[in-house]
DNA sequence: AACGCAGCAAACGTCCGATGTCTCTATAGT
DNA sequence: ACTATAGAGACATCGGACGTTTGCTGCGTT
């Protein structure tokens, strides 16, 4: 197999080397496939497969043109690849988690600005109210780690973090957390990195947001070791 | 853009619900086409979008099946995403790594065996050796790095790394740091962080790669600089 | 002169059928 | 028992045709 894959890197190759700029409208696909040698359906492939990669935008009607590259849009494929991972990764996944986003978070302290501040305790206000509803808990959640670890200003960071907080992983934990009636000790959390980060003390903020993960992880493996011992 | 995107999702979710496990044989492309209600020619974009995230295998002349879903698999495109990002998110993929090799390297210190210990002594009297010849440098440098994060036994986090670690943004910053004559400092910054792992110090292993990646960000910083003044 | 609508052309979406090439396997022969 | 070979099955690639959507152009109206 060759064609195809080659057409895949040739594209791919043309852009990283900035011959192919965000932006660029490529050839037509029955020029293209003249252009590298190959039919319109190898093409078809291989714009695809860099399409679902989010580098190629496919506008019907109208061409196929190059993405911004931005990192939200290249990275967005880690949170499906994470969907994906098998039970006995997600705890790989978790110390990850476990490492990065209490740094972050602790980052997020230096560089939070006051409306940043009002959000969260926004959102924080909105989970409180919410926490009879395991869909808008999760909601919220997100919105709430989503919020803190954007202030950063990283969006390679962002977007990872993201990716590795994938909703089915989410959704697990807080039915372990509901199941298991801790779901306020967890809101609780959640506050308890607020108020760090409102007082801009990174450490604080670095050392609630690990106690949070440990927390998460900890509801994790309870909701995994009772899969396993079901199945 | 329905219908073959609905396909790529209808097989990942089919994939993700456990109904096609790991090492499971799909149908032949025209009963699954059949089967999903589209044309041969939709299913085979559909099959080549999962193919290249590494969730399908295909094997000309005999079929296709679902890969094993192992992390290093699934997390391999981070690698290409990396590579395509613009220069000016380079250094926001650095402080990420900024976070995550200093973390990733102390606990490896905790969990290094004499074995993965003799490896790396190795690795760096390969790269003392090789000091004139970039391509050698950058490979013996990967394999450092590589061995030591991999010791954590977290493969998540290895691939991750390994992503975040591209070999253009490697031969960047090693282009920056011959020109700079800089290499034999970088070379005595593996060699410390070497001993700090060999003495099992956490925190020195720790700070040791965080001025590691320190130096890199500095160098890659001269080399953006350097090539948005000459463009 | 400005605005709006219809029609046209270009481009992607989908389908079909045919042919090439590779793999695996089962069979026949030694 | 082993090996070589022939066949069937499956993916790779191609070429063309038709549908659908989009963007633009030019005409007519105000």
């Amino acid at each position: 197999m060759a064609l195809t894959d080659d057409a895949i890197a040739r594209i791919r190759s043309m852009i990283q080397s900035g011959e192919l700029p965000p932006g660029t409208r490529l050839p037509p696909e029955p020029q293209l496939a003249a252009q590298m040698g190959l039919s319109r359906s190898g093409v078809r492939e291989a714009v695809k497969v860099l399409e679902s990669a989010r580098v190629l935008d496919v506008r019907r009607g109208d061409g196929t043109y190059v993405t911004s590259l931005a990192p939200r849009l290249l990275l967005q494929g880690l949170g499906v690849a994470v969907e994906l991972l098998r039970d006995d990764t997600l705890l790989e996944v978790m110390e990850v988690r476990r490492i990065l986003e209490p740094m972050a978070t602790g980052l997020a302290a230096l560089r939070m600005t006051d409306a940043d501040l009002d959000e969260l305790g926004q959102i924080l206000e909105d989970m409180r109210a919410a926490a009879d509803d395991a869909e808008k808990l999760i909601q919220f959640d997100t919105a709430f780690h989503h919020t803190v670890i954007a202030t950063t200003g990283n969006e390679t960071l962002t977007s990872l973090l993201d990716g590795l907080s994938g909703r089915t992983l989410r959704a697990r934990v807080w039915r372990g957390l509901i199941e298991g009636n801790a779901a306020h000790k967890t809101i609780d959390e959640h506050h308890a990195i607020y108020l760090a980060l409102r007082s801009r003390d990174q450490l604080l903020a670095q050392a609630s947001a690990l106690i949070h993960v440990n927390t998460s992880e900890a509801w994790l493996r309870t909701v995994l070791a009772a899969k396993t011992a079901e199945g």
